[in-house]
DNA sequence: CAATCGATAACAATCGGTTGCCAAAAGTTG
DNA sequence: CAACTTTTGGCAACCGATTGTTATCGATTG
């Protein structure tokens, strides 16, 4: 048989080498109390001495906890993840465990594959942005550990960024400017936020007596922020609200091309406040939300580290506030 | 003692029910030619309608292998590893295997606890950037499955951008603008990349008749920018090229706060191309590479999947280019 | 001085697979 | 039909740690 990589002393070699028992060792290197304190000093010299560590995988073999969190993100290459993954990093490596990462690329069904395919390996699994459906979500949490980002069902704790109050802030901010016109630029069919998105312009577009269209999808990447941009343009809004930054930057930069010019002919609002946002040209405004704490709370919750442990199901709901930079302006007249 | 979470279906579970024994399922499952083609049909049915999936830990526990690779940069929130960690992850699930992300903060100390961590985890270990000394690298993979991202050390295999030749057509850019002083402003000290780069950035100066300075070390993050402007500011060059992307863009920020003009007062240039360098204000001169293919590489060597097997530790050099836009021009006269 | 009690350490089962070895069954050949 | 070969399946050990239970030892106390 194989041995495993580097023939790392075991449990065994340090209970020969002090002359005790496997069960002592195990007990004295992790259940002082148990065990004499001098026989316990003598084990850890001679741990130390074999260069001995405990072998993850034994460990986890009869308890069944890794000690492993994993993280799910719709797109690994938007930014707006990066704040999420660093925070989930960071209260994972807090909290000494280890952080899984995967992309589930758009795809629900990558998303379950995937959690199938770790079931065993980690502890639980924090899914941000899941393009799975209600059912089968609650489904997957009937049957494993997992939190949710950006995204609320009853039952399943989660973390999310208020867009309620923060549309709210964007259409006021609009409202305030002048504009009677907005189009929202959707994002994708199965994203649970574009249509919490779409629901919070159009109803509160109508409180403030301006006229709201949808038009798309479009895919929700910097490529797709020319087609947006045409669409908006043709549509004859006078402010675009772009389902995120990324498709937000995309239009900014076909608008340049066209000779439209941002924000005196038309504003352009996102979402998520990434990495470039603010030094776009011109800089976006867009709803700024605290990622990384959001990263950290889902580990959290996950981790049961938080709460008093109270019988609901946490659903944590961040502030939101809209950054307010040069990609919006008074409508034109 | 504690059951694994959910009970799931063991291979006994499969063998009661199928009537055969363990041994017989788990060659059934795992190696087809051992077991007769009907009872190999039979288990496989019965295993799918228990819902059977093998357990990850127990299989990797007397082969110490775990299907696993880890994958550390020495910061998350730079956009540059974003290709890497894409290409790494990518890599990995085609190959198979999942992914483990670390961020190491810069810290050397932090790079080699949680190597040690991990040991017995993971497969191997991929470390992007590592601010490791050569004789810690080196004594690491000696212990270790162990495959570097920028920076090569002799008998490590590794996988790097062309830095010479990249600073090559840098330089020669510059000098075709008719520029004749120019600075680098330096990244970390403990980076083995800021070092080539400043050989690479003075020999090849040398040769094109141009002087060449070094200031700092700066952070290499936007934030590192203003420090970095004035500094070149001061000094007098007329082109800046700056360690990496993030310091570019805090340096053209810094310019434009201070009204000076890029690239009518001073031309800057990048490394890296990450996201926003093709957005920023004006858009960045840098030199691109391609990491992802970087991340995906640097997989392949780990797990072996690359290469005749030849007995020389590979050291693959990637193709870079200047990707020339608007924050470089003549030189003013 | 003997009985009892508490502290400490050892024994052994267990987690869920994998695999070397052997035995039984099936098939082949003279 | 017997002897022999080839499949095929089962037994049992093993990976490295954890933990419930039991044995042992010394100390305390009636």
């Amino acid at each position: 048989m194989a041995r495993g990589a580097g023939n790392r002393p075991t449990i065994y070699d340090v209970a020969r080498e002090a002359g005790v028992a496997t069960s002592t060792v195990s007990r004295a290197l992790a259940n002082p109390g148990r065990v004499n304190a001098r026989t316990r000093q003598h084990i850890i010299e001679v741990a130390e001495r074999l260069g001995y560590h405990t072998n993850p995988i034994a460990r986890a073999l009869p308890s069944g906890r890794t000690q492993t969190v994993a993280l799910f993100v719709s797109d690994i290459t938007n930014p707006h993840f990066f704040g999420i993954i660093r925070g989930a990093e960071q209260q994972t490596r807090a909290a000494g465990r280890t952080l899984i990462l995967g992309d589930t690329e758009e795809s629900p069904d990558l998303e379950s594959s995937n959690v199938e395919q770790l079931t065993g390996s980690v502890d639980g699994f924090v899914i941000a942005a899941s393009r799975m459906s209600d059912e089968e979500i609650g489904e997957l949490a009937g049957r494993h550990r997992l939190t949710l980002i950006s995204r609320q069902i009853e039952g399943v704790p989660s973390v999310i960024v208020d867009h309620e109050d923060g549309t709210r802030q964007i259409i006021e901010h609009l409202a305030s400017l002048g504009h009677t016109s907005v189009a929202y630029l959707a994002g994708p069919r199965r994203s649970w936020i574009a249509a919490k998105r779409w629901q919070a312009i159009r109803a509160t577009a109508r409180q403030f007596g301006i006229r709201a269209a949808r038009l798309g999808p479009f895919p929700p990447a910097v490529r797709g922020g020319a087609a947006a941009a045409d669409a908006v343009f043709g549509h004859g809004a006078t402010a675009a609200i772009a389902h995120n930054d990324l498709l937000a930057i995309g239009m900014l930069r076909r608008f340049a091309d066209r000779g439209v010019q941002v924000p005196k002919d038309i504003s352009v609002v996102g979402y998520d406040d990434i990495f470039g946002a603010d030094f776009c040209s011109p800089p976006l405004t867009t709803l700024a939300g605290q990622f990384e704490e959001a990263g950290r709370l889902a580990v959290d919750l996950l981790l049961g580290t938080r709460g008093s442990g109270s019988a609901r199901t946490p659903q944590v709901v961040l502030p939101s506030h809209l950054a307010i930079r040069q990609s919006t302006g008074p409508a034109p007249r």
